[in-house]
DNA sequence: AGCACGCCGACT
DNA sequence: GTCGGCGTGCTC
């Protein structure tokens, strides 16, 4: 056999640049595949990585050998292997970091190392003067013990400690042992003893032969045999063991007489919705019948010619594109659409995988997939403990279930066969990770995987994302459209009293009347209440009719925005066109900031547009329209739901609780009150104010207001009485909200668009953001504007006339947990060709297609 | 991330 | 003169 492949190209654990690999050399009789996690030593330290490839050479002349495998297979199949070299390209982030988002849960380590102390003699005794005093009270402290951590000594060697050890072990007072450390969790066996059924290793036992022998076999051998026998259920070795002793079952073993059967340990029953639920639902009592695997339910004519597309797609391998934009208005049956889609999968033995934008808010959902398909559902959240997921990690890699259900990382679930992959209300900004790297984008990275396995991919969405409905419009995705509300609905047969969002609660329901306020027209006559006449008047009859309101307020517009309240006029940047925001404190007191380009200007005293005085930051707390309706209605039962009711005191299950058995008469909340709640006799939704959040300074606030005032119209009237809504608005014209009213998609996206082309704004351009954070707010500021500075030249030099580099800007917020935020946008059309080469120091986050730019 | 190498201010 | 600050650059 010609000289094998004796190098590993490895995915290191350390901040290194996107796709890059270190070459290893295999020491002979360690045999390797890709997708192996190993232990690698790299410069002083030694590390976990990852196998991507073998080669026949190395990259460098001199190479370092693989330490060893941390389990003895691959846990990555070269699928993976792609996509995390895919992902890493494009979001920018080392390749282990990619890979870390698919390797299964508690693998990742990093070394311990401890400090021994080396008995007695320094090399050179001379040297014993010039050691620090603290230095040796940390050596006699170290004396006689077994060891210390390496943390520990540091700590105990005071300032610049690192480097102090770094000395005592050149000069040989100690020395560093490095322990590589077995996984946080392994897999888990149990052993059972069965009987051999190849005993004496060739011809197949006989009831007699196995007789014979064993009447030969010591009583303790005898026994055991028996027992093993006659037990019902699989014997396990650990009973042999504490009944017979130590050694008995080994003997028989040795002898072939009985076999060990090694059962990976299921730690966890299958899951079910009720696992899940927790209290955010008055549940269904007792167990769920288990429904029929096919549904009684006749489709729609719609909702069957999306299905017989989507066959069409999934059984013609070499058909692009393969993904499809499902959308239909609320209530028009996406989830039937869904679970056939899933059924045909399932049907010819692939899986699919099922993404939902968070787990607690879709018991519904979860239910019904359950239902279709009982015990083959894997749902994946938060709540399971770390040994549990794991199992459930490998369970899956042995072909478990059918279905993966989860959030966005639920997409890199290891399913042997992924014949589809469901991304629900495709439009929620929880598919994009913010808080770690890498900054994906589970919508992204599902096209990708399609792309790689041939798997189909399904977005849904009432109120699809206009970059992606812009992509079907342009043939990128293959668009369906179901714009009909099912009449039949089929909450009676398969759900509890709590009903689904997908299905009208009754037959026909009418969607909520909704109605917009313009707040300049109640000032003008006079009403200065954050009120309008008609709102307090239909929470009167509310009230008087004994049903419930809720009164919903944008809590993310706490960026202080400046609006004239005669007209409705909000202070712009003329370069940016996104709101300015007013600056009250030292650098710029009293001014206004553009946080997009940092352009500065002064506080208006009068309004650009009217000349009229009333012009100030907008703003109103949920405690102040709590004291509102207290003060308007003495006596009403008024309760409150945000973040910090969330966090403290009377957690929402209480609010949930008060709520639904109709003790509270009015609920004031966030964000939170607009998903999810469904409640029948909330017959009136008022809207505070809908241009807090209108205006944040973000080109996605328009889009993301028609989303969230469609989902609060949603809370209304979801029982038998029909529901009112009252947007309250000082600019009652602005295209977001009047779109909402309506419930008109087609409207919101062609004004929407139109607005993203003359700004250059995506999907015409591709955005990077950058975020760079410090203590010390100069060094953060003169970081960035080195970097914007850095940038533009490189573009300039590449004459790539389509990049533009937009800041540096403070952030929003300017300062985050003590730390200082600026950040820079780059745009460009080809923007990826930009960036490959670019070198993005420590400090800063690179954030490519970011959802929020502030 | 660590840990080198390297170049400037305050101390034995 | 050194010790030690932390600014770039490399780790197969």
């Amino acid at each position: 056999m010609s000289h094998a492949l004796s190098y590993a190209e490895v995915a290191v654990d350390a901040p290194v640049g996107p796709g890059r690999t270190f070459s290893y050399s295999i020491p002979r009789h360690m045999s390797l595949e890709p997708g192996q996690l190993v232990w690698v030593p790299f410069g002083r330290r030694t590390l976990q990585g990852v196998v991507m490839s073998l080669a026949g050479s190395p990259q460098v002349d001199v190479t370092r050998d693989v330490l060893q495998p941390v389990e003895p297979s691959p846990v990555l199949s070269s699928t993976h292997l792609q996509l995390a070299l895919w992902l890493s390209r494009y979001y920018l982030c080392s390749l282990f970091a990619a890979v870390g988002l698919m390797l299964p849960p508690g693998f990742e380590a990093r070394v311990r190392s401890r400090i021994t102390a080396l008995s007695g003699k320094p090399p050179d005794s001379s040297s014993q003067e010039t050691l620090r005093p603290q230095s040796q009270e940390a050596l006699e402290h170290l004396d006689g013990k077994a060891g210390l951590s390496e943390a520990e000594f540091v700590k105990l060697l005071g300032r610049s400690g690192d480097r102090e050890l770094t000395r005592l072990i050149d000069k040989g007072y100690v020395s560093r042992r490095v322990d590589l450390p077995r996984p946080l969790v392994s897999p888990k066996y149990r052993c059972f003893l069965v009987p051999a059924a190849t005993p004496g290793k060739q011809h197949p036992a006989t009831q007699s032969q196995v007789m014979e022998i064993a009447g030969s076999l010591p009583a303790r051998q005898q026994a055991l045999l028996m027992a093993i026998r006659t037990s019902d259920e699989a014997y396990p070795a650990s009973s042999a063991n504490k009944l017979f002793g130590y050694g008995v079952a080994r003997a028989l073993v040795d002898k072939g007489i009985v076999a060990m059967d090694w059962v990976r340990e299921d730690t966890t029953p299958y899951v079910t919705a009720g696992d899940t639920n927790g209290e955010t639902s008055g549940n269904t009592s007792g167990e769920q019948e288990k429904g029929p695997q096919g549904s009684k339910l006749t489709l729609t004519a719609e909702q069957a010619g999306a299905l017989d597309r989507i066959r069409l797609v999934l059984n013609d391998p070499p058909a692009t594109p393969r993904s499809f934009l499902l959308h239909g208005v609320t209530g028009s049956g996406k989830t039937e659409v869904y679970l056939r889609a899933i059924q045909t999968v399932v049907d010819r033995g692939d899986q699919a995988i099922f993404l939902v934008p968070e787990i607690s808010l879709t018991p519904q959902t979860l239910e019904r997939v359950n239902q279709r398909f009982p015990g083959r559902v894997a749902v994946l959240h938060s709540g399971l403990t770390q040994r549990q997921k794991f199992d459930r990690w490998w369970e899956i890699r042995e072909g478990a279930y059918d279905v993966v259900v989860g959030p966005r990382s639920s997409l890199f679930a290891p399913v042997p066969r992924l014949g589809l992959i469901v991304i629900d209300e495709e439009h929620e900004w929880t598919y994009k990770q913010e808080e770690s790297q890498p900054l994906y984008h589970a919508r992204s990275a599902a096209l990708e995987l399609s792309r790689l396995t041939g798997a189909v991919v399904l977005m849904g969405s009432a109120t699809p994302d206009v970059e992606t409905y812009q992509q079907a419009r342009r043939g990128g995705h293959r668009l369906l459209e179901l714009p009909q509300r099912i009449r039949n609905p089929e909450r009676d047969e398969n759900l509890g009293p709590e009903g689904d969002p997908e299905v009208a609660s009754e037959p026909n329901q009418p969607l909520a009347q909704v109605e917009i306020c313009d707040m300049r027209q109640e000032l003008r006559e006079g009403n200065r209440s954050i009120f309008s006449v008609k709102l307090a008047g239909y929470i009167e009859e509310c009230l008087k009719n004994g049903q419930q309101t809720i009164l919903f307020l944008n809590r993310r517009g706490s960026t202080p925005i400046v609006q004239c309240r005669d007209c409705g006029y909000v202070a712009t940047c003329s370069r940016c066109s996104v709101s300015l925001t007013y600056h009250s404190s030292p650098p710029s007191a009293d001014r206004l900031v553009c946080h997009r380009c940092n352009r500065r200007g002064r506080m208006p005293r009068r309004c650009r547009q009217c000349g009229g005085e009333h012009i100030r930051q907008l703003g109103i707390g949920t405690q102040r329209v709590l004291d509102a309706v207290l003060e308007r209605f003495p006596g009403v039962r008024v309760d409150r739901w945000d973040a910090d009711t969330t966090r403290s005191g009377s957690g929402p299950g209480e609010v949930m609780a008060r709520l639904t058995s109709g003790e509270t008469q009015v609920l004031v909340g966030t964000q939170m009150v607009a998903k999810g709640l469904d409640i029948p006799n909330v017959t009136l939704v008022g809207v505070i104010l809908a241009d807090v959040g209108l205006f944040v300074p973000d080109f996605r606030s328009g889009e993301r207001n028609f989303g969230l005032l469609c989902q609060v119209a949603g809370r209304a009237g979801r029982g038998a009485v029909p529901g009112k809504v009252v947007i309250q608005t000082y600019r009652p014209s602005h295209y977001a909200v009047v779109a909402a009213a309506a419930q008109d998609y087609a409207s919101l996206f062609d004004q929407e668009i139109k607005a993203r082309y003359e700004m250059g704004n995506p999907p015409y351009n591709r955005l990077a953001h950058l975020v760079w954070q410090d203590t010390n707010d100069g060094v953060c500021q003169r970081r960035a504007a080195t970097m914007a500075r850095q940038l533009r030249q490189e573009a300039y030099a590449q004459g790539l006339t389509d990049v533009q580099v937009i800041g540096p800007a403070p952030g929003i917020p300017a300062r985050l947990r003590g730390k200082h935020r600026w950040h820079l946008l780059i745009r460009g059309r080809n923007l990826h060709r930009f960036l490959e080469g670019a070198q993005f120091p420590p400090g800063c986050t690179v954030d490519i297609d970011p959802v929020h730019v502030l």
